[in-house]
DNA sequence: CCTACCGATCGGTAGG
DNA sequence: CCTACCGATCGGTAGG
C-alpha cells in the first residue's frame, strides 16, 4: 500500500534526522552552532549536502533541532540521575555530582554543550540566543526548585537564599567544565566538588548527611 | 631621506594597526575570533581588505594580534586599579570589584572577551588556543597571589587554601558575566558580589574590613 | 500530490 | 596600503 511505503520513508528520515543531530551536537560543542556546516556533515555522514538540507529547511532550523537534541541528551544524564534520589540534601549533592560527571565524561566532546553555545550567541540576536537563554533559564530553575525542596524539608538552613545558593553552586559546575576543558586536565573537578561541599555543609541542618570534602 | 619616508610609513601602519586591533576586540568579543574576517573590518574600515592581510599577514595572526590587545585592555581595567590598593584584603575586594565592573561597563561589547574566546577555543589546538589558555593561567596566577598576599600578612586565616579560594572568586565573575550577557540584565552581578564577600567574611580575620554583603 | 534524497549549480565570500 | 584575481567552500535551490 501507499501507506507503507509512506511510512517507510518517513521511518528512514527520522533515521537520518537523527544521524545528522547525533553529530551536530558534538560539532557544536567543540566548534560552535555556527561552524556547523551542512555540507561538512553531509560529508561526514556520506549524505548529499541537499539531502541533509532537506531534512532541516535551513541552517537556523538546524541549530535549533541541534540545541533541542543537546537538551535531552542534558536531560538524560544530570536530570534524570537526580531524579532518581529523593528530593532533599542527598538530591542536591547528586545533582551537583551528576553534572561534574556528565561534563568530565565528556558527554559533548568540546565538554558542556552549553557552555560552548551559550558563550557564541550570548550577545546575538535571534531564535537561537532566544532557545539557549529559556534552556538556560530552565536549568538555573531546576537548580533552585532542587535547593527549595531541601530547605522546606528542613535540610538546609530556614533562612537560606535559595536563589544565591544555586547561583553559586552553578557556578562552580561553570568553571570546573571551562578549565578542565581548556587545560585538559581535571583539578577544577575536584576544585569544584570540594566549593560545592564547602557551601551545603555551610547551610545543612546535618552535615554528616553529606561526604566530606574531597 | 629614505629612513623619514619609512618612518612615515611605519607609522601610519601602526595606527592602521591599532585601527583594526580596536575594532577587532569588540568582533571577537561578541562573535568570537573565528567569526573576525578581514573582508569585514576593511569594509568596516574603509580600507582594503588586502591592506588589512598585509598588516597581519593571517588570518591567524590577526587572531593572536587581537589576544595581545584584548589583555592590554583587560590589564587596564582589571590588573592597575587593583594594584593601586596595598597588598591585602582591601586589594583582594578591589581586584574582585575591578573585575565585575570591567564585565558590567562592557568594556568589551560582548562581555568579557576571554570568556567568550576561551569557550570558543578551549578544546581546539594551536597557537591561539595556547595564547589564551596561558592567558587565563596568568590571571588564575594573579588572583592566587593576590589572595596570599592577604593570607601573609595575617588577614586571612592562616590556613586558608588559596588555590581552592581563588577558585571560587574567579567562578563567581564568570557566572555574573555569563548570566549579565546572556539575558541582558543585571542581578548576576549582585548574586556574584554577595557571594564574593561572603567567601571573604568566612575567611578575613577583620571582617570589618570589608563591605557588608549587598 | 508527497518524501527523501541525488548531482549540479546559484550568488557571494573566505583566506591568501 | 591598492586592484585584481585564485581555489575552495558557504548556505541554499534548481530539475529529475
Amino acid at each position: 500500500m501507499g501507506g507503507a511505503r509512506l511510512d517507510g520513508r518517513v521511518e528512514r528520515g527520522n533515521q537520518t534526522r537523527q544521524l545528522v543531530l547525533g553529530r551536530a551536537v558534538h560539532v557544536a560543542s567543540t566548534e560552535g552552532l555556527e561552524g556547523l556546516s551542512l555540507g561538512r556533515l553531509a560529508t561526514e555522514l556520506k549524505l548529499s549536502k541537499s539531502g541533509v538540507f532537506a531534512l532541516f529547511g535551513s541552517k537556523e532550523e538546524l541549530q535549533l533541532a541541534t540545541v533541542r537534541a543537546a537538551v535531552a541528551v542534558f536531560v538524560d544524564h544530570v536530570l534524570t540521575p537526580t531524579r532518581a534520589v529523593p528530593p532533599g540534601l542527598g538530591r542536591v549533592w547528586r545533582m551537583c555530582e551528576s553534572w561534574l560527571s556528565y561534563s568530565q565524561r565528556r558527554v559533548f566532546s568540546g565538554g558542556c554543550f552549553f557552555y560552548a553555545t551559550i558563550a557564541e550567541f550570548d550577545s546575538r540576536e535571534g531564535k537561537v540566543h532566544d532557545a539557549l537563554a529559556s534552556t538556560q533559564t530552565g536549568w538555573v530553575t531546576f537548580v533552585e526548585e532542587t535547593v527549595e525542596e531541601a530547605r522546606v524539608r528542613g535540610e538546609l538552613a530556614a533562612d537560606t537564599d535559595v536563589s544565591q545558593l544555586a547561583f553559586e553552586l552553578i557556578a562552580f559546575m561553570e568553571l570546573a567544565n571551562a578549565e578542565s576543558v581548556l587545560h585538559n586536565n581535571n583539578p577544577g573537578y575536584t576544585k569544584a566538588a570540594r566549593a560545592i561541599l564547602g557551601r551545603l555543609h555551610a547551610v545543612a541542618t546535618d552535615p554528616s548527611a553529606l561526604p566530606a570534602a574531597p
